[in-house]
DNA sequence: AGCACGCCGACT
DNA sequence: GTCGGCGTGCTC
């Protein structure tokens, strides 16, 4: 060993591979090594390509420390060290924890936080017009137009060739004119600048007495500068929004080193054009966003900005939990029931579980917001380990809505309708007052099946165990699972007998259907994902609704979450029994959110709300709770059945999810993994089974369930476990610690 | 993840 | 006789 000796060093790719590479440090020009320390964003060769990685912790937890290291002559120094700040060691440990509890590869977790494309991507130039300073204007026809745009450029800071055009109202043609008679100069500027700053003193929120206290709370934590995970619960329309917002201003206050900074997440961020409204009312601009429908330039700029210091509060969907924060001050965790922070695909994770131990490894605090906690997180902030603030009442006159079943059993609705006659009546008498009406059901399309009335052939997917469901509006049948689609037809495939297929069954369609037959003088819009397509329809259908020129919505849980609309008084659930079906662990607990949630949309202001369930099951206890408004009976039994099954958060579960094309392939893999399963005190395999959806895009699936007591390392009996059998090639093997759906 | 190497079917 | 299918294995 000799001190020229260039350093060896552990360089994590992003790629889906469990163990960093050895490199060589960089060579300098004159052949000397340059020091790198972990946490370098680093380019290297790979194979005979380049890729990115990050100068990892020779001694980080997890890495295999008895692998036999490739000789020396093997190694390749690295290719260059890149101009962007270094992943800090918090960020570090965060990857390498999530990657040991979710059991994904470091480098697939790693890969989340590194996005290629966005490091890559070269800064996107905006050109921008300003009067040139030396113009000769002698021999220039000053036009009408031409002189509008000088003025108008003279005005104002430089801004683009179109903004310039629009701002004096001509053509771009008239400013590229002066651009060419030199009149006007070209500066380029990177694109990638800071954001504006959110102001934390512009608006004094008018607080009640008991939204000030949560607040008060919430804002010494945020000056305390430690982890403090803390539950904020309020009935929906409580102002809990008002009260984080409050949190953030103080955050942003702080002095933390660099400028503090917030992360927001959100369940579905492109559809919450409210929420970003409310944010630029409070704080004078738009938070930045970080969301899958972002353009490359935007992501880039985002991703940049965040690592630099220049994006002092973003918000963001699940992803956002990896962005380069350098001074993370406070996570905010909106609606954190929601199941869409559980990544079904890729790495298998829980944002809201990751934004606590994120919080924890950058010591700040982590606001976990909802109206209707999940029962992990209240049972957590009941044993004390996270705080409980509560907002008991809804913010100033407006009352929590008055929920009642509709017995289908005693009042049916003819047959092929949907609506019993008593929400019929309460619809009437709703619009009659000049107020909203919301039909609420959570079944996308018109009919979920289709049937021949001739042979019984019922329409299913080629490629899943699922039925098609119509859509007629796009005159379509369609897979919801792997988006197959074909045209609607008449006659029966199975056994051509002429204008045989008939729908089955209710979507929001054909509630709309139904709606508009029944009310044909009120003003309908259905809300589905297959509505709303782009953030840009979602605003155009809230302000709609908001502006009163709809009467009656029929929407699935797209319109659960988060939406305020004063006028809407009466909600319509038409299937109230729809989420108990399949009966999987958490199907009860996520009924009553969702119908909470929904319930939650009537009389948010200071007309009171009604909500009807219409139910064939009105004493089922999920039913009972919400008509009673007895939450916590309902709860204590979940738990209590919970506790005695050993089932989460009293112990854990992982998934195994075994799929491949070959059906007696992936059955004897099954059974192999399953004879191999571990036996001891506490530990229980479940399987194999058909998956509830057996077939998918192709694959036949099967599944095993495992089970443990809380304090046994499930991750460490699933290595042990999984180390032993070998698979055939065709066979994929999929783990989902703490699996959230069981499809 | 890429990208090569490798061993079996239809073509200039 | 070759071109090319994607199965398997490696990349410091």
């Amino acid at each position: 060993m000799s001190y020229d000796q260039p350093q060896r060093l552990k360089v994590l790719l992003a790629l889906p591979v469990a163990q960093p590479f050895d490199y060589l440090a960089p060579l300098t020009e004159d052949g000397k090594a340059l020091l790198c320390r972990p946490g370098a964003i680093v380019r290297v060769p790979f194979g005979r390509q380049s890729r990115l990685g990050v100068i990892w912790d020779d001694d980080a937890p997890g890495l295999d420390a008895k692998a036999t290291p490739i000789p020396d002559d093997r190694l390749k120094p690295i290719e260059a060290v890149l101009d962007l700040p270094p992943m800090g060691a918090a960020m570090r440990g965060f990857i390498g924890w999530v990657s040991r509890y979710t059991m994904a590869p470091l480098g697939a977790v790693l890969r989340m936080a590194l996005p290629a494309i966005v490091i890559e991507a070269k800064a996107p130039t905006r050109r921008l017009c300003a009067p040139a300073p030396d113009a000769d204007h002698q021999g220039l026809r000053l036009t009408r137009a031409r002189k509008a745009v000088l003025d108008e450029a003279k005005s104002g800071p430089p801004q683009s060739i179109a903004a310039l055009a629009a701002a004096a109202g001509v053509s771009d043609a008239v400013v590229r004119g002066l651009v060419q008679a030199g009149v006007l100069m070209i500066t380029e500027q990177s694109g990638d600048g800071a954001f504006p700053a959110p102001d934390p003193d512009r608006l004094g929120a008018d607080l009640s007495a008991d939204q000030s206290r949560a607040a008060q709370i919430l804002c010494d934590l945020v000056v305390a500068k430690a982890f403090a995970p803390v539950l904020l619960e309020g009935v929906t329309g409580s102002g809990k929004t008002e009260v984080y917002f409050e949190a953030i201003a103080r955050a942003l206050q702080l002095d933390a080193g660099d400028d503090a900074q917030i992360l927001v997440l959100l369940p579905e961020i492109s559809l919450t054009s409210q929420w970003l409204d409310r944010f630029k009312a409070r704080f004078g601009v738009y938070p930045v966003q970080w969301h899958s429908d972002l353009g490359p330039a935007e992501r880039r700029r985002a991703w940049h900005q965040v690592a630099s210091n220049g994006a002092r509060v973003v918000v963001g969907a699940r992803s956002a939990l990896f962005l380069p924060f350098r001074a993370l001050s406070l996570i905010v965790v909106d609606e954190e029931h929601d199941p869409g922070f559980k990544q079904e695909e890729g790495v298998l994770y829980n944002a809201r579980d990751m934004a606590v131990v994120r919080a924890r490894m950058e010591a700040c605090p982590v606001i976990l917001s909802s109206a209707t906690p999940a029962l992990e997180t209240l049972l957590n902030a009941r044993e004390g380990r996270y705080r409980h603030c509560l907002l008991p009442s809804r913010f100033g006159s407006a009352q929590l809505p008055d929920i009642r079943a509709l017995d289908l059993r005693v009042d049916p609705p003819e047959s092929g309708q949907w609506l019993a006659q008593g929400l019929v009546d309460a619809v009437d008498e709703t619009l009659a007052r000049g107020e909203q009406v919301l039909l609420f059901l959570n079944r996308r399309g018109y009919a979920p099946l289709t049937l021949c009335r001739s042979c019984g052939e019922r329409l299913s997917c080629p490629h899943c165990s699922t039925w098609l469901v119509e859509h007629r509006y796009k005159r379509q049948v369609q897979c919801h699972h792997c988006g197959y689609f074909q045209p609607s037809q008449p006659d029966c495939p199975a056994c051509g007998a002429e204008d045989a297929m008939v729908a089955c069954g209710p979507g929001v369609e054909r509630v709309a259907e139904e709606a508009a037959r029944r009310w044909p003088d009120a003003r309908l819009d259905v809300m589905t994902s297959d509505t709303i397509t782009s953030p840009a329809k979602a605003r155009m259908l809230i302000g709609r609704i908001e502006a009163g020129e709809t009467d009656i919505i029929i929407g699935t849980q797209i319109i659960t979450k988060g939406y305020h609309f004063p006028m809407l008084t009466l909600v319509g659930v038409v299937d109230a029994d729809l989420g108990l079906r399949g009966g999987d662990l958490r199907a009860g607990e996520r009924c009553w959110q969702q119908l909470m949630q929904v319930a939650g949309r009537a009389g948010r202001a200071d007309r009171p709300g009604i909500v009807y369930l219409q139910s064939y099951d009105p004493s089922h206890p999920v039913t009972e709770a919400l008509i009673s408004g007895n939450r916590d009976g309902f709860l204590d039994q979940d738990i209590a059945d919970r506790r005695a099954a050993g089932m989460p958060p009293f112990g854990r579960l992982a998934a195994l999810i075994l799929s491949g094309p070959d059906l007696d392939a992936l059955n004897g893999a099954a059974k192999a993994v399953a004879r191999a399963a571990p036996m001891a005190p506490g530990i229980a395999v479940f399987g194999p089974a058909p998956a509830p959806l057996a077939r998918l895009r192709g694959q036949h699936r099967q599944r095993l369930l495992l089970q443990t007591r809380r304090d046994q390392p499930i991750q460490k009996i699933l290595k042990q476990w999984l180390a032993t059998v070998r698979l055939p090639s065709s066979v994929r093997l999929r783990v989902d610690v703490d699996p959230y759906s069981f499809l």
